[in-house]
DNA sequence: TCGACTTGCAGAATATTGTTCTGGTGGCCC
DNA sequence: GGGCCACCAGAACAATATTCTGCAAGTCGA
């Protein structure tokens, strides 16, 4: 398990990516900072694409695991909702790199992530549906669900990673959480 | 206003750029797409970069023109909310390669651009205010306001554009547009 | 009408960046 | 030891972006 020149490249493109974006970041500086040669650099990675698409799934893993863990968290759907929405803005405060690479970049296609997407809207699935049995939450399809859930901060949160809006503050989160449980529970299909 | 070399460069890189985004689209086959020689590119270009900036200009000019348009029918703001979530859907829909450019890629940050966007802002601003004014629309800062009105549908675009999910239909347009006004409306500053 | 000047263009030459290739360690197993 | 393999180094090469030199057709004032 020696991947050490690996997990070099890749915090370092975490790096370099989320200042200069994937197109900015040239593969001789994505090597000079992680101090990596030429050969090694393609011993471990196909190519340039291949480091966006693998750290692409390390940072979309971390995010959907401490997504799921947050959800879990709450019986009450209506916190819920709103619990979730202030993690996704505050993950991305937290995390301003891996959320610039992940929410700004064009996302690639590898087979792995549409593996992963799958799981994660499972168990978001799973949450939404013991709540819509019980009557708790309408019975929208998952995609328009998943829009107006987090629609609203993923656009807040794409502004500020854009460098177009100031810091959101802890208000503006508590309203769109309530705004969402809002949008979500009064329409029925 | 002979600028017949440049319609060209910009016409076809709308096309590559909507196909295979800005990274995989090289200068050679934007040149050989155009029919415009090196020489005749560099000099209505600084580079690919200046192409992005004037592409995303000519779209954005184009999306806020007809938004502002379409706003402006509605005295009504129930009406012109869902209006103008639909028109948004529905603009993505039609113009697919001109979305895809605007809306998935990271935006380049000449400066006409944060001029454009100061005067679009302040057309929808106007008209937020003679409603909030009435009583009909609650007092958001213009940024929460925007995200809640226009961050679902933009989302549902973007999941769209990325080939991710199936062309949104009708219903799936107006709940959205209904929502937003559900969440616009319940919150008070 | 001349000629400086500009605009639009062509393509060779060059610079920058990305990828392949050849080889060299050092560890591990037989 | 010798074959094998993961890891690395860097020269060689290929692809791509950019600069440079020059040319043709307009235009504008003297």
């Amino acid at each position: 398990m020696t991947e050490i020149g690996r997990d070099k490249v890749l915090r370092a493109a975490l790096e370099l990516f989320g200042r200069d974006g994937v197109a900015g970041t040239t593969l001789s500086r994505l090597r000079q900072a992680s101090g990596v040669s030429v050969g090694s650099f393609y011993h471990h990675f196909a190519g340039k694409e291949e480091v966006v698409e693998a750290l692409f799934v390390e940072c979309i893993a971390l995010y959907q695991s401490a997504f799921v863990t947050e959800l879990r968290r709450y019986e009450d759907p209506r916190e819920g909702v709103a619990a979730v929405v202030a993690f996704h803005v505050r993950w991305c405060l937290e995390h301003p790199d891996r959320a610039r690479f992940l929410f700004t970049e064009r996302p690639p296609g590898g087979s792995e992530l549409t593996e992963r997407n799958r799981a994660f809207f499972g168990e978001v699935l799973a949450w939404w549906r013991t709540h819509v049995h019980h009557g708790a939450l309408p019975e929208l399809d998952l995609v328009t669900a998943f829009v107006l859930w987090l629609g609203p901060a993923q656009e807040l949160c794409r502004l500020w990673l854009n460098g177009e809006i100031p810091t959101p503050g802890n208000d503006q989160i508590a309203r769109l959480g309530r705004a969402a449980w809002r949008a979500l529970e009064g329409d029925q299909r």
